[in-house]
RNA sequence: GCGACCGUAGCUCAGUCAGGUUAGAGCGCCAGGUUGUGGCCCUGGAGGACGGGGGUUCAAGUCCCCUCGGUCGUCCCA
């Protein structure tokens, strides 16, 4: 019996993984047209790094962390995020200046799997930090709407400001004042929130406050906040962004202010629609212990993506090479070298079988050309159409080949 | 966390309700035949501790309990 995998974990494998390679190919041009270099953080960190970053009252903080003491008793936790990483990396390097960097990789968290949701997941996202300007939270979302584009996922973009420090705290007052008022219209693990991170109740549809009694964070903003979001919005506008405001998204991490947003998936069936989050994260810098250092940012669900995105064509073969007589497996690789140095997916049978298992792998390979070896020269296979081929010609027909077929 | 359903060949499943000879099918895989050297069709073959553990019984894939996984919902989020 082989072993098990662990709940909530999967392996990602061909044919599937063909669109993944597109995908995290297509993120890392993506991001880097936008200016984003690679920044790659640890796996596992000391756990106080979330639970200072995200949030010590936070679900993933309080439940859904993978939290054990290494060999000295210290506690780690596999990161349940990306964004308190960076942010400590920037801080660490100095906490002064523009940094914008993408990354991607796998994010845990402790909880009941489901479609759309797993334990190990992939993400990738961009942080933009060191800018308090609008411009910055346009180019992410922009970047975003971009990316989600380009894989083919059909999404609406919800918008929404938490203001900051100065405008949230009288907010915050009346809604725990609203929200104390009625707490039996709230759900039992919630009901301690109220004081502690009210923001997380308009997060669960459980709780069910009067929705006309609830605050709404607009008319608590101060000019800049106000200022800023217009600005976001009209940058938006500009790039012919389409959004809508939800005045009750408030994002699932507590280091958000000012500009949040979401990408929701309008085909995906499951409760999982959220594919892409993000936001802006003054305080970030300062929670994780540093000077203070504005940021905006976002990231994305890979699984999720792909589970909304079209099938895409999958990974067939150019070539298939197949050997007659008494060529064998390892002579074919001195014909293929030539197609593969010119960009071409070539394969053919490892195991020496018959011609006619050779030619039937040919076509479950999806090639379109296969190549019969025969003695010191190739027959080229196109349909019906034939051409043959001596190794000194190989590389002029693989160069022409490629270019057709998109390899070069 | 909680609830419902599910777990038999590489894959999709039948068989479980009414326990009983060596556990089946389709697809896939391998070999051969046919063929335009492959795609259709035909023949043959390999492949299964019936998720794991315990119990009831003369006898358990089938009934009972536990456990581990999966799916969906709830919750939450990417």
């Amino acid at each position: 019996m082989v072993i098990r995998l662990p709940k909530g974990t999967d392996v990602i494998g061909p044919p599937q993984s063909s669109r993944w390679r597109e995908a995290l190919a297509m993120w890392e041009s993506l991001s880097a047209s936008y200016g984003y270099e690679l920044v790659i953080t640890p796996t596992f960190e000391f756990t106080e790094l979330f639970e200072r970053g995200v949030g010590e009252t936070n679900e993933v903080v309080t439940k859904q962390m993978y939290t054990f003491p290494d060999r000295r008793g210290r506690s780690l936790s596999l990161r349940p995020e990306g964004t308190a990483g960076v942010m400590r990396a920037y801080l660490k390097k100095g906490g002064t200046g523009l940094w914008k960097v993408a990354y991607s990789g796998p994010m845990f968290r402790y909880e009941q799997p489901q479609g759309g949701r797993r334990r190990q997941f992939w993400q990738v996202g961009v942080e933009c930090i060191g800018s308090p300007s609008e411009a910055a939270d346009v180019e992410v979302i922009a970047l975003a709407e971009t990316f989600l584009a380009k894989v083919g996922v059909e999404t609406d973009l919800l918008i929404n400001s938490l203001g900051d420090s100065r405008c949230r705290g009288a907010y915050l007052a009346d809604l725990k004042e609203v929200l104390a008022r009625s707490r039996d219209a709230l759900c039992e693990n919630h009901l301690e929130l109220v004081d502690l991170n009210p923001l997380r109740i308009l997060d669960c549809s459980t709780c069910q406050p009067d929705p006309n009694a609830l605050p709404d964070i607009a008319s608590y903003w101060c000019p800049d906040c106000r200022g800023h979001f217009r600005r976001v919005r009209d940058g938006l506008d500009g790039l012919g962004v389409k959004y809508r405001r939800s005045a009750r998204l408030v994002r699932g991490l507590d280091y958000y202010s000012r500009t949040t947003f979401e990408f929701v998936s309008t085909t995906l069936e499951t409760t999982q629609a959220t594919v892409l989050g993000g936001g802006r994260y003054d305080g970030l810098a300062e929670a994780l212990g540093g000077k203070p250092a504005p940021g905006v940012g976002f990231a994305a669900g890979i699984d999720r993506i792909l589970m909304a995105a079209p099938p895409g064509p999958g990974s067939a073969l150019d070539v298939f090479l197949v050997a007659e007589k008494p060529v064998t497996p390892t002579q074919l690789m001195e014909w293929a070298a030539p197609l593969r140095q010119a960009g071409l997916r070539v394969g053919f049978d490892l195991d020496g079988r018959s011609v006619k298992a050779q030619f039937r792998a040919a076509t479950r390979s999806g090639a379109k050309y296969v190549g019969v070896v025969s003695g010191l020269r190739m027959e080229v296979r196109e349909g019906y159409d034939r051409e043959t081929l001596f190794k000194e010609g190989l590389g002029d027909w693989a160069e022409k080949a490629a270019i057709k077929e998109g390899r070069s």
